[in-house]
DNA sequence: ACTGTGTTATATCATGTGTATAACAAGTGG
DNA sequence: CCACTTGTTATACACATGATATAACACAGT
C-alpha cells in the first residue's frame, strides 16, 4: 500500500484516501476483488484515526468503487454507472475549462494534457 | 448580472460566487475592465451577507481574476499565468480522469466532452 | 472463548462558513 | 464642507464539518 497523506493540505484527509484509491484503481494497481486494509489496520498505517478510514471507505461505497463484506472486508468492486459519471463530469469540467479558458490554454493544450494523463490508465480492460 | 445561488448546495456560497463569475468571464458576458456591482449591492441582489460576496471577491483578486480599484470598485483583469494554471489544472485532471477511466469512459468521450463544453467559450480574443 | 471484521453512538476540539454590527480611510458629487 | 458610497478591517455569534477519542455492538473465523 502506497498511501500518502498531506497532513498541511487543504484538503480533507478522508477526501485525500478516496483519492488515492480511485487513483490506485485507475493506474492499476489495485484491480477487482482485492481487499483493501482494514480501517484499523490502514489508520494504524497512515496514522490517522480510524473513523477517518471508515469515512473514506463509506464515500468510495456509496460512490460505487468498493462493496464492503463483512467477512473480507472493503473490496474493491466497480459499479460503472456511466451515464451518472459522466454528468457528473461536465459538471466538473465546466468550471475547471472555464479558468482555463480565462488563462488562455487552447483547446487543444487541454486534449494534450488529457492524453497525457489517459496514458498512465489503463481502463479497466487491463 | 445573471448570478444564482443554491442554497442546498454543499459548495459554499463564496465559492458558487467565484465560478459563477469566472464561468461569465469564459462565456464572454464579462469582459476585462467590467465592474462588478460593489459588496453590499450584490449581497443585497442576492440576499446574502455583505462579507461573503467580499470573500468572493478576495479570492478572485488572489487568483488573479480582478482587481480592485478603490474608486470603481471589483475590475474584471485576468492575470494570465499559464504555467501556474496548467500545473493546477493537472493535478484536478488526474483525480477527475482517474474516476472516468474507472467508470469505462474512453479518451476520446472525455475529448467529446471537452470540444463541447469548450464550444461556449471563445478565448480572451472574442 | 478469543480475535478481528465493519458499524454505531457519544463526546470533544479545531476549523470553516455565514451572518451581524460596527467602524475606518478614501474617493465622488452635491 | 458634507453626505454618500467604495473597499477594508475587526469582533462576535451560530452552525456545520473534519478529526480525534473511547466505547460498545453484531458477526464471522480460528
Amino acid at each position: 500500500m502506497i498511501l500518502e497523506l498531506n497532513f498541511n493540505s487543504d484538503e480533507a484527509l478522508y477526501i485525500q484516501l478516496r483519492n488515492q484509491i480511485i487513483l490506485g484503481i485507475a493506474t492499476n494497481r489495485f484491480h477487482e476483488g482485492d481487499v483493501l486494509p482494514s480501517v484499523r489496520q490502514l489508520a494504524d498505517a497512515v496514522g490517522i484515526n480510524m473513523h477517518t478510514v471508515n469515512k473514506a471507505y463509506t464515500v468510495l461505497k456509496q460512490e460505487g468503487f468498493v462493496k464492503v463484506d463483512r467477512r473480507k472486508g472493503a473490496v474493491i468492486a466497480i459499479d460503472a454507472n456511466r451515464l451518472e459519471a459522466i454528468e457528473e463530469m461536465r459538471v466538473e469540467l465546466k468550471v475547471l475549462l472555464a479558468k482555463a479558458s480565462c488563462r488562455n490554454i487552447s483547446r487543444e493544450e487541454v486534449h494534450a494534457l488529457i492524453d497525457e494523463i489517459y496514458e498512465e490508465y489503463g481502463g479497466l480492460s487491463q
